[in-house]
Formats: C-alpha cells, structure tokens, sequence
DNA sequence: CCTTAGACCTGGAGGC
DNA sequence: TGCCTCCAGGTCTAAG
C-alpha cells in the first residue's frame, strides 16, 4: 500500500497524538508481526517506553523510544492509527494484530489484512539508517545527493529496465508502483528502457521529477486509489493528480494518446506510447 | 547478471 | 447467492 508519501502522511499524524505518550500495555495477536524476536519478548520491551522522536527512511516509519528504536514498515495494506476506543465492527477487529494502550487511554492500532507488514526493535542507536533493517536502503527520496551524477553511478552498467530500478529500494528508498509510473511519464521515459542506454541528464530528470513528485503528494497526504487511510476517517488526495497510473485507455493530459498498460517485473505498469517512446526500438 | 514465478495473506470486483 | 479468476501503494527467495 504506502510508499513515501502516504508513510510520511502516516508519521505526521500519529506524531500529533504520540509525541511523548507512553505505551501502559501492548497485546499482540499476530505472531510473525515482530521479525527480530518474538512477540512477547517485542511486547514486554515497549511496555513503559515514551515516544520521543518520529522518523521516516524510505517506505520504513521509525519510532524513537526512550531505550528502543521501533522500526515499523506496513507493506501493503498495513495501518497503524490512534483510536479512542476498540473498532467494534468484526470485520475491522478480526484484522487488528496489535494494540498499544496509551496512558492517556487511547489506543494505538495495528490493523493489516494480508498480515505482510513487519515491525522491529533495536537498541537505541544514534545513526538511525545504521540500524540493520535500514542499512540496505539507498537514498531517500527526498535526500539532497539523490541527483543524475547518483543514479548514473549506480544504474549505468545495469541492462534492467529503469522502472524495476526504480522500484529497486536499495538505490533510491521510498518509491513503488504507483510513483514509478508518474516519475517516468515526467520524465518521458518508457519504463522498459535499459538503465545502461540513460544519459545522465535523463537521470537527472528522473531525480528532478522523483522530488517534485513526492513533495506534491505529501502536500495531498498521499494517494487513495483502494484502501489508503492514514487514520479511521481521513484518505489522501493525490490520486487526483496521476497523469498515468491506473488510467488505462483514459487520454494522456499531454498529447491525448490512449494510456496504455504493460507488465514489467510482474507489476501493472502505465504509459503514454507516444510521450514515453523507446529509443532503441 | 538478469528474469520469472512463487511465496507470503486476504478481500474486493467482475464474470458466469 | 455462490463459485471462480484476477488483481492489489511490497519484498524476499528459488530456479533457470
């Protein structure tokens, strides 16, 4: 589900109702949801622990606690929100893997259909993207190096296609499907092209785009095309922005080509034929 | 090095 | 209504 945007979204609302409230009790219910101990071990070290600091690295959310660092990533349709009392509709609880009782008595929820999110916890560190889990991801999208003369370095040997390295988080860490798609149309890149045939100025371009774009969606907080919601009420908007992304056969704002719809690297994937030609064929 | 399929999970949408 | 297939903002692994 979230990429960069709607994670950052996520952060920033939960950093208004936690910023320094303490966790009194934590029951967890889905045994695979903590990956570096087990659950009751995870449950007994937040149990007592304030939360300090709020951070994002890539598609990663990172609590900073009094002692722990909480490492959270909520894959496709994880969702942690704060509420004031249990859901009560079965088809929501039957989905709610955890629950942090706040002192305040709130509730902070962890609720994930498909069970994919994991979550993590290490000792405090001061270099958060030295923590293990988040060593592996490239830069930011947001970070100020990611630039043409990056991305040339990193992609300039590779015959993949730009868009499986772009969805690649160990080179830059926060994009996906969704985002792909539109940094290329932007670009006007087709997103089969071998990285090895880019020039750096198209990389450039690829990293101009790659920040524009998310900063234009963490001011919509993120877009909802299915299931996104940053809390029980509220979705994003920028769903109302996508130039190409699930708008098959709808005409391209550009030049009014149909959008077409490919796979690569088994994800769907859109484009604008006439805007994103391939040069090598 | 690169690609592909499958695994992990579940629910919603659409076809019949 | 039910059953079936396909699809989903992600990532990891095995196999060719």
């Amino acid at each position: 589900m979230p990429e960069a945007p709607e994670v950052a979204t996520v952060l920033h609302t939960l950093q208004e109702s936690l910023q320094d409230a303490a966790i009194e009790k934590v029951e967890i219910t889905h045994p695979k949801l903590a990956d570096n101990m087990s659950v009751s071990e995870f449950a007994k070290a937040l149990r007592g622990q304030h939360f300090r600091g709020f951070h994002r690295l890539g598609k990663y959310l990172v609590f900073e606690m009094d002692t722990l660092d909480w490492v959270a990533h909520l894959r496709m349709e994880g969702k942690l929100y704060v509420a004031d009392a249990l859901p009560e509709d079965p088809k929501i609880a039957k989905h709610i893997h955890a629950v942090f009782t706040l002192s305040n008595g709130q509730y902070l929820l962890y609720q994930d259909s498909r069970k994919f999110g994991r979550m993590q916890l290490y000792e405090k560190t001061e270099d958060i993207s030295s923590l293990p889990i988040l060593a592996k991801n490239g830069l930011d999208v947001l970070s100020p190096a990611l630039n043409g003369k990056y991305l040339y370095g990193k992609l300039h040997k590779k015959r993949i296609p730009i868009k499986t390295a772009l969805l690649d988080q160990s080179i830059i860490a926060g994009i996906g499907n969704i985002y792909a798609d539109e940094i290329l149309f932007e670009s006007g890149i087709h997103p089969l092209t071998p990285c090895s045939q880019l020039e750096e100025a198209q990389l450039e371009e690829i990293a101009r785009h790659t920040a524009s774009i998310m900063e234009k969606a963490m001011e919509a907080k993120g877009t909802t095309i299915r299931t996104f919601s940053f809390d029980q009420s509220h979705a994003g908007s920028y769903q109302d922005q996508l130039k190409v992304h699930d708008r098959q056969d709808a005409a391209c704002p550009v030049c009014g080509s149909p959008i077409e719809k490919i796979t690569v690297n088994n994800r769907s994937t859109y484009l604008c034929p006439h805007c994103q030609k391939r040069k090598d064929q």
